[in-house]
RNA sequence: GGCGCCGUGGCCGAGUGGCUAGGCAGCGGCCUGCAAAGCCGCGUACAGCGGUUCGAUUCCGCUCGGCGCCUCCA
């Protein structure tokens, strides 16, 4: 099993099972309800971690939810902070639960994490990695050479990370990123610290949940593309200065593209999860995951989504009947320990469909989250479908085709078959 | 300006130095009372220009175009 690493810019190799491999994706920080895009890393893990188990691996999935942050202050407005990060983290857990691909093992918050963070950072100031200016804590970039090995960047272009437009006075180099913020007012949400009354920084609870439930070393970090830098830049700095090895892949995920452009809060062209799922369906979206590389950018669209609804109703079609076809496990595998590559599992998939292997088809579905749902028509519909049964046996077409209306009003479709007719939804 | 990714047939989308990806849509056919589903067949694609090579969509260079990061962002 292998995965393209940014941090080696090339393939790297999993240990063979049972590994371990454990993982540890970015999450969400939670102030509105979630859009599709932020939902990639959390399906791109799920199924990465279900597959490695099925494959014999002990994998472990980790994955934060950052519920305090600058947003979140904004976003709360005059109202409280953590009630409204405690909102929005249940609409989170809500969206993810109803993608039907299980749970990550651990869904750490930040807030739930303060004393190994504050314990972290005080490390990092011991070893003279980082310093503290009037209850502001910041990372010393100068302290680490390796500064900029994830992203490429090199350390000298990189301009300054200041939070505010104004570089701030305290620091002792522009570029250097905050560990511990001093609380500022109108900020409800705050905890005590060697430092004083503050909150933590961004990159550094990353680290901290990571390492506290992972270890000093895993074998995989995954997130957003758009986290390269300086999230993950920094993540990694902060926890290599002090000897960890931390993750040794990272992976990263394209973004999702809608109206040409990335999507995400800030440009506007949102489209949550939840609307994503009433209007098409789980699988139809899992499906149109599976369409793209996890490395690539993939686009929402009617087109695309649509393109996705016309393949899931194929697979749905062929698993309707038990078929005696044989399809080769192992096609799958190779598609997958080939950098996860679903297209190409895809392609398996429809071979599968098409030899009539249901056994395997359905094997390889349930490994994506896809269950084709049996249909069930009420009763007023079967009675319907029966009375038309009735009439063709009778050579009454004409009824027939009238019945077959009635039920194509009522939503659902006839299909007339060897031994009688099979009823689909519309 | 710096770092990086990408450009495959109408659309989505893998992949490879020479051998059919796959899907969606379309067209033709089989099947069907008519349909639907399914099956068979068809389009003969790799942005452009150079270069390397016996041979490049696949390697190198340039051009054009799109995208991401460098600021909060999955």
């Amino acid at each position: 099993m292998r995965l393209y690493s940014t941090l080696q810019r090339q393939k790297v190799e999993l240990p063979p099972p049972p590994g371990p491999v454990r993982m540890y994706f970015c999450g969400p920080t939670v102030y509105a309800r979630a859009h599709i895009g932020n939902a990639r890393p959390f399906v791109v893990g799920m199924w990465l971690r279900n597959w490695l188990r099925a494959r014999g691996y002990d994998a472990t999935f980790v994955h934060n939810i950052t519920d305090i942050n600058d947003k979140i202050y904004k976003a709360a407005g005059v109202g409280s902070s953590a009630e409204l990060a405690a909102r929005a983290t249940e609409w989170y857990l809500e969206d993810i639960r109803d993608f039907g691909l299980g749970l990550p093992d651990h869904l750490p918050k930040a807030t739930e994490t303060i004393p190994q963070i504050v314990a972290f950072i005080s490390e990092l100031i011991a070893s003279g990695l980082a310093y503290d200016v009037d209850g502001d804590v910041y990372f010393r970039v100068s302290s680490y050479p390796a500064y900029g090995q994830l992203s490429r960047q090199r350390v000298d272009e990189v301009e300054g990370q200041d939070e505010e437009d104004v570089p701030s006075p305290r620091k002792e180099d522009s570029r250097d990123f905050a560990l511990w913020k001093a609380n500022k007012p109108g900020e409800d949400t705050w905890w005590e610290s060697p430092w004083g009354r503050g909150r933590p920084g961004w990159h550094i609870e990353c680290s901290v949940m990571a390492e506290d439930l992972l270890g000093p070393v895993f074998e995989i970090h995954g997130g957003g593309l758009d986290l390269v830098f300086p999230h993950h830049e920094n993540e990694l700095a902060q926890s290599r200065s002090l000897g960890h090895e931390f993750a040794h892949i990272w992976t990263h995920n394209g973004m999702l593209r809608f109206t040409g452009e990335k999507m995400s809060k800030s440009e506007g062209n949102v489209v949550t999860v939840r609307d994503a799922l009433d209007r098409w369906g789980r699988e139809t979206l899992l499906l149109f995951f599976l369409t793209a590389h996890w490395s690539k950018p993939i686009d929402f669209s009617d087109e695309t989504m649509q393109q996705a609804r016309a393949q899931l109703e194929t697979f749905q079609n062929a698993l309707m009947n038990e078929g005696d076809g044989e399809g080769n496990w192992s096609d799958l595998e190779a598609a997958l320990e080939d950098d996860f590559n679903t297209p190409d599992a895809l392609a398996v998939l429809h071979g599968w469909r098409t030899a009539g292997a249901t056994d395997e088809l359905r094997r390889g579905l349930e490994l994506f989250g896809i269950r084709p749902s049996r249909f069930d028509a009420p009763d007023a519909i079967r009675e319907l479908a029966e009375e038309r049964r009735t009439a063709r046996r009778e050579g009454n077409f004409a009824d027939a085709d009238r019945l077959r209306e009635e039920i194509e009003a009522a939503g659902w479709e006839v299909r007339d078959v060897a031994d009688g007719y099979q009823l689909v939804p519309r």
